[in-house]
DNA sequence: GCCAACATGAAAGTGATTTTCATTGGCATT
DNA sequence: AATGCCAATGAAAATCACTTTCATGTTGGC
């Protein structure tokens, strides 16, 4: 699934015209080969580790890309940083926010989907997208 | 339900032996004669129409005052914006907000409340809070 | 009315992110 | 393999939303 993902941006990049370097494989592999819902300055860290010629807004502007292209979506979990996770086809899923150590877990629920499509439809509102985050205690910080 | 609000603001300063002034008493009027979701811009220009001298940072001070004094929530949509909602008792909502014009709905469902609890649990997640919001186009948006 | 403590507005400071700009580097074409 | 064009990069400056600073103005208990 790493190499699908790869094969998909490398698609989205010769689509645009745009051009393969290696910052942007670095980049891609770091992402691939990382937790998921990593902040953009964790990410940057993590590669200046190995690659010292790298740079911030590099690695900003190749993540907005990586969104574009479908492998990545945005997210903000109300810590002030911009989170990354990673995307499947058509999966999606929700969040366990950790208050005390911002850990983040999923979790999906058919029935929850359900029902938000039918408050939708009694607004006569058609669903794009939506969040849902559950904020607080994880399983080791109740105890 | 006005006067509720401005008398927990009331009782609130002068429990911390804060200091009542005229700004303090425009920004509450003003922030309770508006639309719910009010971003600190919108309040702010609304402000500047009637009255010049009143400052950008005591808006932002006096906005969050509401929220510790419990009359308002800090809410993020994702527009890069803070948002201010009303807060009546023990109430609690979910939202719809329209991806085309911006408005943003409210909406409560005790069955979708009660999964969440039930997913909770089923993860050993002790929930504090949660937020709920479905993207999309409104009614008139859709047409 | 006095005056310490709080509040205010303007401007400077922050922190995350974005843009600018001069330079470097893909890559399709000779 | 050399050429040329346009995209990509990194460093630094700019931006955006917000927060803090600081000199000055107000409030309210005495």
């Amino acid at each position: 699934m790493k190499r699908a993902k790869k094969k998909v941006f490398a698609d989205f990049i010769s689509q645009r015209g745009l051009k393969t370097t290696k910052q942007r494989d670095i980049i891609l592999d770091s992402f691939l080969s990382s937790d998921r819902h990593l902040s953009i300055e964790e990410l940057y860290l993590k590669l200046r580790a190995k690659h010292q010629n790298i740079g911030y807004a590099t690695v900003y502007r190749t993540l907005k890309l990586f969104a574009e292209a479908g492998i990545a979506r945005e997210m903000q979990f109300g810590d002030g940083q911009t989170r990354y996770e990673h995307v499947g086809e058509g999966e999606h899923h929700d969040h366990l926010v950790c208050t005390r150590c911002g850990s983040i877990e999923e979790f999906e629920n058919e029935t929850i989907e359900k029902l938000q499509e039918e408050v939708a439809n009694s607004h006569g509102f058609l669903i794009e997208r939506h969040r849902l985050e559950l904020y607080g205690l994880c399983r080791n910080c109740r105890k």
